[in-house]
DNA sequence: TTGACAAACTAATTAGATTAGTTTATAAAT
DNA sequence: ATTTATAAACTAATCTAATTAGTTTGTCAA
């Protein structure tokens, strides 16, 4: 039977799947299969069921996010380093938001993922040295940097801001108000 | 059969198991009805169904989520309404991690949900009042201050901070740093 | 004492994931 | 060209969880 098909593709397309659905939890694998022009067993092949699918989602989600912040940050340093980031993240969970919750759920990890978030954390890290940030200065730094763009981005996909207020201006003024508060 | 048993307390006993466990998904109507020594089928003279119970749990944690609120912020105004509201907030995402993340789910909603999602707003306008905000500025301002908040928290629970830095100061420097950006 | 009703029950159904065991297409080795 | 090994497909069966249908039972009010 040896088909084209490979572990690649399965997750691709899991991926393309969740982000139409808009939520993991509704990706069921009789759809994927479906999508994928096999039955549900033979899933099994390319990755550990259900969760196995969602593993590899995860690193997924997070190689695609690295490869954009390292893409976009090419070249800048300080506030315009940081602004671009910060787009981009909020860009990536708007393209993506049926995986983007993965990308936190970090608790029983393999070292795969764990290497992915290390490298998006090095990223930050380097946007913040350039602000004369380092030590635990950076890291408390970093800190809140993740959580004002995970927490405006996860309120904002799951619909948490009433409307009749621009979400970019009060995205940009955060970040504003942020960068204000760790220049020199 | 008529027993003792009400809504408020499936509810309540539910969203015990649920914050045990730290995660919803991982709350199941056998362990519930087991819980509370009836059948699963039962469950459906109280509320309907897994979606009900959600529904409840959801306006359940956001009225416990109003009430601290309230009591923590009596009297006080500025940056120590703030900092009391923020640190309530967040013990009681640690207190609730099962039901937590439910109070930002706030897509099909119901009536009853939103007035209780509105009052905490409002509370929280009130704070940013108390600092002169008003109108479009103090809204823009209260979506910052619940990104910084729910990001932070969500982040925590998730396990997705590195080790070997005090949460509880990063927490801290990073409210210090937004509330030195709203003052005037 | 009876009748209505709420709340329990058992039994059956549905949805979804998973496992077991079988078949088949390809590709390498004879 | 034939055989053989293997990866990847398949069907069938099982398990878990939620839900629905239909029945029984305890309490309270007439």
């Amino acid at each position: 039977m040896a088909r084209d098909l490979t572990k690649e593709k399965v997750v691709a397309t899991a991926a393309e799947l969740a982000n139409k659905l808009g939520d993991i939890q509704q990706l069921k694998l009789k759809d994927l299969a479906a999508r994928l022009k096999i039955k549900v067993p033979s899933l099994y092949n390319h990755v550990k069921g259900l969760d196995g699918l969602v593993h590899a989602l995860r690193v997924h989600a997070l190689r695609i996010l690295e490869e954009e912040l390292r893409n976009v940050m090419a070249g800048k340093t300080g506030r315009d380093a940081l602004m671009s980031a910060a787009d981009s993240y909020r860009a990536f969970a708007h393209q993506n938001p049926g995986i983007y919750p993965l990308i936190i759920q970090a608790k029983g990890i393999d070292a795969e993922t764990e290497k992915v978030s290390r490298d998006i954390l090095t990223l930050f890290l380097l946007i913040l040295g350039s602000f004369g940030l380092e030590g635990d200065e950076a890291l408390h730094t970093v800190r809140g940097l993740r959580s004002l763009l995970h927490g405006f981005v996860s309120l904002e996909l799951a619909g948490g801001f009433a409307l009749g207020l621009e979400l970019t201006d009060s995205f940009e003024r955060l970040l504003s108000t942020f960068i204000d508060g760790i220049e020199p």
